[in-house]
DNA sequence: GTCCTCAGTCCCTTGAGGAGACTTACCGTA
DNA sequence: TACGGTAAGTCTCCTCAAGGGACTGAGGAC
């Protein structure tokens, strides 16, 4: 894992990359919400090492991200869940997602799709102002650095 | 940067991954679009070593994330500035955003605010179905692979 | 007792990250 | 002409993380 760390930085994306963005984990995280929860399962979909696949885990498990729920008893067995904490990353995921579909698809287009439950269409995210509801894009926004905070690096 | 390589995987995650997800690369790009330009500054504002910096803007120069701008003349002198391509994986920075207020915040509350121009209020982005508009969560949809894909590791 | 499954742990090699000195190109000033 | 400054790298060296795959431990089936 990177020797860098971006916690203490006054700036939430930062603080998330120091959570969930070190390469692997963003998958990880993908993979358990598409539904493969046990270790093997990860270590094959994803062709990572059993030694950075333990270790990725463990961090995730520590963050708050996953959780280890036993499946088994005898032998004692456990598989990998998203917490709700987890989940709500998924939605980051949305939205690279949506952004990969458009930017590195190519001409076979999206190598997935997402349905929509609710509508029952085919869908992508997009992001609105949570205030007024109108389409949000990065140009449309100013950042304002809150006063009071301890200005590490920002 | 990591040695595994996710472009190959049918998976728009993975390939965002591979274009921009090392972890100093988002960062790079957030403060290209919160104004800060020029190596010096990215490198004081970030606390980045010069010489991952420099491989780092190469690649999302390469990326076609940033361009390089001159600025100057006599002597030659150049920036870095966003491409569309950039300025959307901003939106994704967004959504990064709106997850790190809400988990990484703690008392202190989130460290910048957003105001959204059109509104004039401070905002969050909320992901929203492109279909219907209502919104939309990790846990509302399902994932459908795309048949005639190059099933490379999904 | 042997072999299997599952989830790690360990060892070794390779290669990336980081600090900071150094380089190059150009310019201003004395 | 010489010197020092600015800006954007490049280079060297050392530290430490990533990755492959063998190995381990616990429990179970036969």
């Amino acid at each position: 894992m990177q020797r860098t760390r971006f916690g203490d930085m006054a700036c939430s994306i930062a603080r998330t990359m120091e959570v969930a963005g070190e390469p692997w984990s963003p998958l990880i995280i993908r993979d358990v919400w598409s539904g493969i929860h046990r270790f093997d399962e990860l270590r094959s979909d994803l062709g990572i090492s059993r030694k950075i696949l333990t270790e990725r885990l463990k961090w995730l498990v520590g963050q708050g991200i996953l959780e280890q729920r036993a499946y088994s008893e005898r032998p004692p067995r456990h598989e990998y869940v998203l917490t709700r904490k987890g989940l709500e990353f998924c939605d980051v995921l949305l939205a690279i997602n949506a952004w990969g579909d458009r930017w590195t698809a190519g001409d076979a287009g999206p190598p997935n799709l997402l349905r929509h439950r609710a509508c029952g269409r085919h869908t992508s995210a997009e992001l609105r102002c949570v205030e007024c509801g109108q389409p949000l894009h990065a140009g449309d926004v100013d950042i304002e650095p809150q006063t009071q905070q301890p200005a590490a690096t920002r």
